[in-house]
Order: C-alpha cells, then structure tokens, then sequence
DNA sequence: ATACACCCTCCAGTCACTGGAGGATCAGGA
DNA sequence: TCCTGATCCTCCAGTGACTGGAGGGTGTAT
C-alpha cells in the first residue's frame, strides 16, 4: 500500500500539517513511522483515524475525549458503556448548546432587520444585547 | 448613588472577579476609578456595561466584536450600518454552527440509544464519527 | 487584638491550535 | 551536474479568553 507524506495526508484530511504534528506531540496521532531521511509516512489507517479527529472535533468533541474512545475500540471486548456515556454526556451539552444558538439566532434576526439606515442612536442590537436572556 | 467594589460587580454579573480584570487589561472594560486603598470601584453604568459584555460573550461574539459594538454606541450620530454588519456576519456564522450541531445530535441519539450492554467490537459511536459528514 | 473576607499585582498554565524562522531533502528540468 | 521550487524537518513564540494561585495589603466585626 501506497506511503503517503505529511502533506498528502494534510490534503486528504483537511487537517493542516503543523496540526498532524501537533496530534502526534500529544499522543492523539501515534508516532509515526519515518524514511530514512526522517520524514514522516503515513498509511490508510492513518488517514482513518485523523478523519475520525477532524470529524469528532468538528462535532465539539474536546482532543481528550477523542483519546479515550480511541483506546476504548483497542480493547474490543470492553463492554461498551463508557463511550456510551461519553456520548451522552456530550449529547447534553449539544442540546444546550442548539438551543442557546437558536435563541441567539432568533435576537440577531429580529435585531439586523431593523437596522439598516439607521442611527446609532436608535440602533437596536446593543440593547438586544444588552437584554439577552442569560441562560 | 453605591460604589461597587469589583467582588459585588462580579456577583451582579456572573463575570469572575480575574476575568473583570482580565476585561480591564484588554480595555474591554475602562480603567477602573479606585479608592484610596487602590481598590476598584464601580458604578451601575460598569454593571449594565460588563452585564452587555457577558451576554455578547455568551452569545458568541468575540471580545473584538464587543469592543467595535462598544466604540460604535459612543458615536450616537453614525449609522448603524456597521453594527448590523457585525451583527449579520455573526449570524451566518451562528446558522452554520446550528446545523452542524444539528446533524452531531442526530448521531448521537441513534447511537447512544443502540450502544446499551453491548460490547466495544459492535459499538457504533466510532464508526459513527469517523463517517460523520465534515462540513 | 485577632480573625477572616476581600482586595491587590504578577505570573504561570490551559486548550487547541497557528505561523514562522532557519535549515535539510527531493524531484524535475536546462 | 546544477538549480529551482516544493516539501519536509525542528523549535519556538503567539493567539484568545480566560483561570488559578502565590504572596501580600486592607477593612470590618467581634
């Protein structure tokens, strides 16, 4: 199979090279195999696990989290409660997060409408702002 | 009218007492008057003004934002259309979070539901990330 | 007089990167 | 063979938005 470069693996990925090596200094990307020269290859599975990365980041998932559902599927007859957990617990703060944001959208739309034209002086989204409902 | 020192202020806000500081530091907040001791006083205008700050904050706005928003309100004669520009930018940007939160809950509904008792080698949290769409 | 809450400054640490300096290596063409 | 340009390497400093702690001063109630 095919060896790819730090850069080829960047491209496939989405993820930016200085950020692979960065997921390798903390132990999210293992240590990766090296040429002679000392560049850094990378296989499919490699390219596997950082796309599972770059989504689960993307979905919110902090690089700790990420670490143990990684070491949870090493240890395949593990019940799997725990990442079940992981994803509840996560699944919480999603929802909380949605519906903050959508009541953010609600004042921003109401708030940018009305403003066009107008003088600072009637401008309405520092006291939407201002009135927010704080949690 | 009452002098706040910066532990009242906190409390009346939801803001730590580091963090006001740390607003002061970055003059997202203006210097502080003091008293005698050197300790910072506060008026109601720095309550209504920090409690603007923390909603914005909270709503996702940037302390840069904030910091424009901010500057703006003391031109009362120009037009808002700046505001409304940084209000309708943040918008777009609230929308697509929204609906990137949308799809992760998605996943984790159906698979936290279906990953009760089972083993590791069937849980489908991982493969559910690994496949979750990007962007 | 003492206890204790509160205030001060300064500084280091957190998280998840991002960017750049300075230098080595590699592939392709003239 | 030399050269160019892309890519790679390590190391380090900076970002944003805080957070927490050390070490010490102040204010007030008992």
């Amino acid at each position: 199979m095919a060896m790819l470069m730090i850069g080829e693996l960047a491209r496939r990925t989405g993820v930016k090279v200085n950020t692979i090596r960065f997921y390798e200094d903390i132990a999210l990307m293992p240590k990766a195999a090296r040429t002679d020269s000392g560049r850094r290859t990378y296989s499919e599975a490699d390219v596997k696990r950082l796309t599972f990365i770059r989504n689960g980041r993307d979905l919110g998932f902090s690089t700790e989290e990420l670490k143990s559902l990684i070491a949870l599927t090493e240890h395949p007859d593990l019940d799997c409660g725990a990442a079940a957990a992981i994803a509840r617990r996560h699944l919480l703060a999603v929802e909380a997060r949605i519906s903050r944001l959508m009541l953010m959208r609600r004042e921003l739309e109401r708030v940018a409408a009305n403003c066009e034209g107008g003088r600072m002086a009637d401008c309405q989204i520092i006291g939407a702002i201002a009135q927010a409902p704080s949690h």
